[in-house]
DNA sequence: TGACATTAAATGTATGTACATTATATTTGC
DNA sequence: GCAAATATAATGTACATACATTTAATGTCA
């Protein structure tokens, strides 16, 4: 469906307030869609991609601050997300020895366990979430990485 | 500057998961840059896209279905949100005398002004905040509509 | 060394998101 | 006319976002 039908507004200023809008709400639906696939593991999208991030640095930790700069949202609160995975007992949380204003952050053997769960359902980035050829996607990713170039 | 960097992930699976962190990473940074621009005014951004479909019923009133109908997030909760613009006094409630399980909301003189106050700054959707041309839109807007043409 | 700045994470507060439940008002079917 | 179903909005709860402040550890340099 057109996002004209989708949000009932027939007509936009020009053709960058519709993609601004577009895109917003294109985001929002893939959202949408990715939080309905976690929720039967009990997982939120944010509690999924630092679990992602933890598995990447895996066996090595990982701070904080970086998982701040990995996150796709650099402005959530990355503390209390992974209060949540540790108390479902996904990630270990220790002093760092070597810094002791830094903290050490791990994912647990059923942290990784999940994560294999998930994706072995197939529901992640993948054709049937998202109906555009290989081509397309290309072609996409170009027009979102130029648009960011401002300032 | 590309995905790749922004996010610090060297290598994707493909162009499908590139594309749907694209997007979502995207849209997050064009959101952050309105609320920015909203800050000044005291209001967010879904405050100020119900004062906006409020000025389009505007001197009708409008439900809270109409308004979750036209939101771009329907999953947000209308109800809060016009108790935040009521507080400011940039929206009143009334029951609705045809049908007393409704409420009419109409957006108020100040309402209307802090949108034209907003609108001057000339913030909004504009060139300014998408480095894209006309032509370059258009396919961005074809492409995201065909992407949501699944199932 | 000790005052001061800086760094790293946690905490506080307001708002929003997601979804279930509740409270009323209205409609429908008998 | 009245009980049950439906419609409409508000409320409750858990989690996330946005951003300011606090706490504690470390670094710097006179």
């Amino acid at each position: 469906m057109r996002i004209e039908d989708e949000i009932k507004q027939p007509i936009f200023r020009d053709e960058h307030q519709k993609a601004f809008i577009n895109l917003i709400y294109t985001a929002g639906w893939l959202q949408l869609r990715q939080a309905a696939a976690f929720k039967p593991f009990g997982l939120t999208s944010p509690q999924f991609n630092i679990l992602r991030i933890l598995r990447g640095q895996h066996p090595l930790p990982a701070t904080v601050a970086l998982l701040i700069d990995r996150m796709l949202d650099k402005t959530s609160n990355a503390s209390r997300i992974v209060d949540r995975l540790e108390e479902k007992k996904l990630v270990t949380r220790t002093v760092c020895p070597a810094n002791r204003r830094a903290v050490d952050i791990r994912i647990t053997k059923a942290g990784l366990d999940l994560l294999d769960q998930v994706e072995q359902t197939g529901v992640l980035y993948t054709k049937e979430n998202m109906a555009l050829n290989e081509d397309e996607m290309r072609q996409l990713n170009a027009l979102l990485d130029k648009m960011r170039t401002v300032e």
